[in-house]
RNA sequence: GCCCCUAUCGUCUAGUGGCUAGGACGCUAGGUUCUCAACCUAGCAACACCGGUUCGACUCCGGUUGGGGGCGCCA
């Protein structure tokens, strides 16, 4: 009884797959397609699977491919089956298929449900430009569609160029549900007889996605807009070889903020360029399930668990969508904000290694292998500052981080942010240690009594706190606060903008704070 | 040109015949404050248009206009 049931419910399972070409790098757009197919597998249950559409040989490749795996890890969306994981459906890579495709091919070609086409390109483009200007759309002439196999294969033989199309010997119109856009009808006359490989061993797009989705048991397709039109010929093809039917989810697409198609200007970036200049996957997830979905009420915060838990494809919405990198900064300083000090050290410490700022210590690791060291492992490692060489280990630096974290949009930022706590001050200016209308003669008054007070207090009591309760009396003295407190957050910044004076003494210590404020008296 | 889809603040969206049309980002003002950020408060801001249907339309129907997608020996 046990067993029925599993079997009962196995046979139900959702599988949907993402697919992707390895012919670039993996952009937003894409990444929420992935998105969208794992959190509606996941929210029922179901298998996600990675497949690789590498057919087209020119133009794939196995960096790409590596990259788009890393992507994937990178957000977390990990899929079940697929390169690297296997599964019972394999191969999941295209390339490793044609034998499958080959035999589909033949089979079709024997039934008559192919033929050989042998019009040139250039014949074909020239009838293309013909029916435009006859206001017709653009479908194949027939031409070559009543050559026999025998007559076909004698002619190939011989060294003539000929590819595979489709006989469409469809009449009726092509109708599918889409569980998105719902109801959608297609004339296939307009379709035509479209190609389906440029040869047994060269497969094309419509012809191998239809026939992976039938050996991976796929039951939902989940892509974009892009591929609704192929959708009819997919049924056609399916029809054709007597495979079942599937669902169909086609994603609105994402649009650049002109409304035109996202460009390297806008959006169409590597999602690992996001990664890079420290987006958090986190950040990036939820800031690309709400264009285009959106939960029954007002929350807006999401962790991929609630979206496994919530996610559902009829609140996803018809039309496209366009990003707001604003609304992905803000997310994005959002996350870093909620993030623990540690965990935010931890991932901000790369860019500051990176920014040429702080090394590790232990000379045993190379710097290469870095972003391999393990996460708890920057808990224990000493690190020197490049410029001083002074060796600090991981709480002081979680503490500079921590003065900062509010202001972070994304990590990279953290470099020019708190740099001069790592290195000299380069450009210090008058203007710059100016509050309001001070004189100079007043800056320099103001800095000199800072240098009195501080030089008194003692090591031991170099704390924020007692930073604080001594200095504040002496700046509310003079009317106005920032007389004393901007040149002395200035000279020790060197920055217009900043943390506090009173974080800013506490972190760099009393040596350091009293030697920026002589050489801010230098320049006066 | 042909086919398909779509239409609420600048942007992402809630809304399914009767709402002061809600939220978020952004923006503006104020508060806090030495600065910036964060935070708090307030404000500005939308149903594309024209016809129907209906006692009543943002909601239903038709058209117009705008926007998007597709029309490969790419995927």
């Amino acid at each position: 009884m046990d067993q029925l049931i599993s079997s009962i419910s196995k046979k139900e399972d959702i599988r949907t797959r993402f697919a992707p070409s390895p012919t670039g790098f993996l952009q937003l757009g894409n990444l929420r397609t992935a998105l969208f197919a794992y959190l509606f597998a996941k929210n029922n249950n179901g298998i996600f699977v990675l497949r690789i559409e590498d057919t087209d040989k020119e133009r794939s490749t196995t960096e790409y491919e590596k990259a788009i795996l890393e992507t994937l890890k990178w957000v977390g969306l990990l899929w079940d089956e697929g390169p690297e994981v296997e599964g019972a459906y394999g191969p999941y890579r295209q390339s490793e298929k044609l034998d499958v495709y080959e035999k589909y091919l033949k089979q079709l070609l024997n039934e008559n449900k192919a033929f050989y086409c042998f019009c040139s390109e250039n014949e074909l483009e020239t009838y293309r430009q013909y029916q435009l200007s006859q206001g017709q759309s653009t479908a194949y002439s027939g031409k070559c569609r009543n050559i026999s196999l025998s007559e076909a294969e004698k002619r190939i033989k011989e060294g003539e160029k000929a590819i595979i199309r489709f006989k469409n010997m469809v009449i009726e119109p092509v109708i599918f549900d889409d569980m998105i856009r719902g109801k959608t009808e297609f004339d296939p006359q307009l379709i035509g007889d479209f190609s389906i490989a440029r040869g047994l061993r060269s497969p094309l797009f419509n012809f191998c996605n239809v026939i992976d989705d039938f050996d991976m048991k796929i039951t939902h397709v989940v892509r974009g807009e892009d591929h609704v039109s192929n959708t009819p010929s997919q049924i056609m093809l399916q029809k054709a070889l007597g495979f079942s039917s599937l669902k169909y989810a086609h994603l609105p697409m994402i649009l650049a903020p002109d409304h035109s198609k996202l460009s390297k200007r806008h959006g169409a970036v590597p999602v690992l360029e996001y990664r890079d200049k420290g987006y958090l996957p986190e950040a990036l997830i939820n800031f690309l399930v709400l264009l285009g979905w959106h939960p029954e009420d007002d929350r807006e915060i999401f962790t991929i668990k609630n979206l496994v838990k919530e996610f559902s494809l009829d609140r996803v919405q018809k039309s496209g969508a366009v990003f707001d990198q604003q609304r992905l900064d803000w997310l994005n300083g959002f996350y870093i904000r909620n993030l623990a000090i540690e965990n935010l050290t931890k991932k901000c410490l790369p860019f500051l290694i990176e920014g040429n700022l702080i090394k590790i210590v232990e000379e045993s690791i190379p710097l290469q292998l870095i972003p391999a060291v393990t996460e708890e492992s920057w808990q224990e490692q000493k690190y020197e500052i490049i410029e001083t060489k002074e060796i600090v280990d991981f709480s002081y630096l979680a503490k500079i981080i921590s003065l900062y974290q509010q202001r972070l949009k994304k990590l990279s930022e953290i470099v020019d942010l708190t740099d001069f706590f790592f290195k000299e001050l380069s450009s210090l200016s008058v203007e710059l240690l100016r509050w309001k209308q001070m004189s100079n003669e007043e800056i320099k008054e103001s800095l000199k009594k800072l240098k009195e007070i501080l030089e008194k207090i003692k090591p031991e009591d170099w704390q924020k706190q007692n930073l604080e309760n001594i200095l504040m009396p002496e700046a509310e003295k003079m009317g106005d606060r920032g007389k004393l407190l901007w040149p002395l957050r200035v000279s020790l910044s060197g920055k217009e903008f900043s943390a506090s004076p009173f974080d800013l003494a506490d972190v760099l210590g009393k040596e350091k704070t009293i030697k920026r404020i002589k050489e801010a008296l230098k320049i006066l």
